[in-house]
DNA sequence: CGTGGAATGGGTAACGTTTCCCACGAGTTG
DNA sequence: CAACTCGTGGGAAACGTTACCCATTCCACG
């Protein structure tokens, strides 16, 4: 058994000496720095391997750079979100950065305090994944650390931002709906009322794209919206009022596809089987949407698209911290599946 | 509009400056550390909290701790371990320490790059969710950093273990199923073939639950395992094996809720219904087999209790290293749904 | 009254890395 | 041949915090 002892860390003082040269050379050859020569660069290359040197980021963080990437996402449980996590740790793979993630925290106080921790660690860049804090506080963040906000409409002077066009996304499933026939489509969205984000949000976005869907296709009479939330007890409360109408809808537009879990469930309480009763459609393309049982029609917003160009602005703003902020749109898909089908009536 | 000013951060300085004490004496303060009067202390919080002071954790690493607790997780995607995320994220709230994930990491190089990148951060502890790197990898791990290894069984003397009863919960279904009037369980295994983690990797003693239960029931001659992967996939595969016996089963007892999705497609595709023709479990009690119109009969492994108990752990080995290791060992639940009926046979 | 110990506060040297600047020698130019 | 430039290398001072140790004061005790 060996023992316990806690063998000292190798550091770069051990390399220099090893390497006979000095810490500077070695530091500058680790930051591939101006000033060393091949020859030198390949000495110390070979005591680092040799010594199994690895530096210390958190004396690093202290003069500068810690190479590490904070990514700070709202619910983990969300099937979504891992496809922007792989872009960005895709992206980021083969570079000296690491990419860790804070805890899903829901609501501002959270946020704030997991993006707290993230710039008391020093992280070099910050990713923010449908942050709910108000923009005034999104920019402060940005004014201390290079910031890419994902999922927030509108741009901003110090950060930038890549978000998928919901506008589009949400008339390509009423095209679809209205292509297969129907007339009476309900969509189920997210109630909103913070006036500071109400611009910005996606559910804001994906309503109005389905109204102005609606009307395009001289069908506005027709619009019929439910505010709950985007939850699956959203979903389930929603379908509930919408099978309470007089005229009861042939197709529902479920903001998100958890929302679409509660409305299958409420349908099946009411006996009503999808698609022959009613076609259903969700929003994100998650895992669950695939399931065979589920089959759910819905948007695909290439999330780990949206994830690399979230890297990719990150590493960009580290680089250069003063060019102006560019904000990124993605095209959404439609991925039709066996919960649509044609009108019956 | 603010100039873009990088503001430099208060630093201890500028605290002892405004308090008109020592840097020392505002470090004892943060630390509560002994030899601060009440008054001083008092003192030393009002500056705080006047200029908004947050210690600089990259800082502290350097000289100690860095309140930093890393956990490492083999996949983002799998909905069970966002539970044992909360338990964790749960134990650590109104403490000082901050928990920071990795991204999913599958495979030992990739394990080995997170836990690396973690240490080199200067992390107070780790917490590894269901490694797969050989115990000598752990156990080297364990002699630089604090640890808890979640979801392997074998005990250490070098770090601590929380797992879930994978025997009794094993059981648990057979027993379920034996006592609706099934024989013939078939069970769907994750094939390990490394020797080094055979033993200690929890979908062996699934299987191995599963003949004891068979046994201690009288159905030893009806043991019918088949080894693919817990994988959707590996569901699908293994439940084509089994419906081409020339005897099928009645009852089967998929590894994981993600096998159980597997073999429930291979059922529809075979015209076969669920629970009618064949009873199907799975394991791990996720979110999707909650959904109503999958509704699977499962084994809840109290997520957030392993979490919990992973955490306190940790700051136990955290505040002394010397204290021998624990083995924390959970008990499942069985969750009854509707995928699960008497034997019609 | 002298001694000892507890309570309180501060000075200072680390921790591991980067960055600024200077030194040296060789080559190039006038 | 003097005065440069350029390439190469290193010394030393940060960065923000903690830990070790010492100084001072006050009080209790013999």
């Amino acid at each position: 058994m060996e023992p316990p002892a806690q063998s000292r860390r190798v550091t770069i003082v051990d390399v220099a000496r090893h390497a006979q040269v000095s810490t500077t050379a070695v530091s500058k050859v680790l930051r591939n720095a101006y000033g060393a020569s091949p020859a030198m660069r390949e000495k110390v290359q070979r005591s680092i391997a040799e010594l199994g040197y690895r530096p210390y980021a958190a004396a690093r963080g202290l003069r500068g750079q810690t190479y590490t990437i904070g990514i700070m996402l709202p619910d983990i449980r969300n099937p979504f979100f891992p496809d922007i996590v792989d872009g960005v740790t895709d992206w980021f793979t083969d570079t000296d950065y690491q990419v860790l993630l804070g805890p899903g925290c829901n609501g501002e106080e959270a946020e704030a305090r997991v993006t707290e921790a993230m710039i008391d660690r020093g992280m070099d860049g910050l990713i923010l994944i449908a942050p709910v804090s108000p923009r005034s506080h999104l920019e402060h963040l940005a004014n201390l650390v290079p910031t890419v906000v994902v999922g927030r409409h509108g741009h901003s002077p110090r950060y930038d931002t890549v978000v998928d066009d919901d506008l589009t996304g949400a008339s390509l499933i009423v095209d679809h709906l209205v292509d297969l026939g129907h007339r009476r489509i309900a969509h189920i969205e997210h109630l909103e009322t913070d006036p500071t984000r109400l611009a910005e949000m996606p559910n804001t976005l994906r309503t109005e794209g389905y109204r102005r869907a609606m009307s395009a296709r001289g069908l506005a009479d027709e619009t019929d919206v439910v505010s709950t939330s985007y939850t699956q007890e959203g979903g389930y409360l929603g379908a509930q009022q919408l099978l309470a109408r007089e005229q009861r809808p042939t197709a529902i537009f479920a903001g998100a596809d958890f929302v679409a879990m509660g409305v299958l469930e409420a349908l099946a309480e009411a006996k009503l089987s999808v698609p022959e009763d009613i076609s259903l459609t969700g929003y994100d393309n998650t895992s669950f949407a695939a399931l065979r049982s589920i089959s759910l029609t819905s948007v695909d917003q290439a999330g780990h698209a949206i994830g690399g160009n979230a890297a990719r602005l990150l590493l960009d703003r580290i680089t250069d911290r003063g060019r102006p902020t560019v904000q990124v749109k993605l095209s959404p898909t439609l991925i039709v599946r066996n919960s649509t089908a044609p009108a019956s009536k």
